[in-house]
DNA sequence: GTACATAATGCGATGCCTTCTCAATAGTGC
DNA sequence: GCACTATTGAGAAGGCATCGCATTATGTAC
């Protein structure tokens, strides 16, 4: 599990600061229930009724720069706006199908994925960061119903 | 390959019309180069240039369109607005990684993902649209630079 | 412990991609 | 050819995300 110091020891090494704000944006997402994703406006909303709000301006920030990190995973759902999570190795790693009438999103997992993603930044000679399998497809409910598109 | 004549039946399936613009847009991805891609700005601008100009609405709602009928594949790349291309089955199905310092992004090809994802959607009962994996990392060049995240 | 350099925050303004509204236009079936 | 209505085009509006800058505060050196 990725720490608060090992965050702080990264940060450290780029010449960056650990911040009170960093700091509970990472224990935010590690405590998040498995597949749980929050974007930015949810995350904003939570810590405000926490008690402990960060303003959007860092929110959005740091979020990137985690994502930049490999700590989070930046998702593209069919919300029109990002979402995240904590960005965890096989067994926990997931992907995302997606219906893109109802945007349903549903988990499932596959390590093979992982793999041969790994093997593919590995062969390029990148550092990998993060490796998503996202399917779009319509679900049943969608199929049955006679709505436009 | 997707035909304007297969267009123009699924689309008077659901009650809706074959227009110029539709052919024309179906027929600009048909001829693009194997891998390329552009933007609803890029498309705009095309068209544009080759003296058929479409307005930014009606390109916006048939990219959108076209996508949700499994024609064109909706891309997020790492430029912060979404791509297309046209999909297409395998062995020209491709995936992409993209480096998340300098957003240079490369194709790679690999069959067994896309019947992975048929094989997922299929076991929920969902019907395939596309599948992309999409693998963010770090490119040999931007890891030696010591530029900031 | 104190002081300094500068990274980071918060606020509001700004930008950009995308969607919406609505009158005008034009496919389709009869 | 006519009626019906899906579609287009133009501009306005919306929404997510970023930027600029004054203020705050972390990490380091003394």
């Amino acid at each position: 599990m990725y720490t608060v110091s090992s965050l702080k020891a990264e940060l450290h090494e780029r010449g960056w600061r650990l911040t009170p704000q960093r700091e509970t944006i990472l224990q935010i997402f590690q405590n998040l229930p498995t597949g749980e994703h929050l974007s930015a406006e949810d995350l904003h909303v939570l810590l405000q009724q926490d008690g402990e709000p960060i303003s959007l301006s860092t929110i959005y920030r740091n979020l990137k720069m985690m994502s930049r990190m490999g700590i989070l995973r930046e998702l593209e759902l069919a919300e029109g706006h990002k979402h995240y999570e904590i960005n965890q190795p096989a067994p926990y790693h997931h992907h995302h199908l997606i219906c893109v009438r109802c945007n349903k999103t549903t988990e499932f997992k596959n390590d093979s994925i992982l793999k041969m993603g790994a093997k593919t930044a590995q062969k390029e000679g990148y550092h990998l960061l993060d490796c998503q399998l996202t399917i779009h497809a319509i679900c049943p409910s969608c199929q049955r119903s006679i709505l436009p598109i």
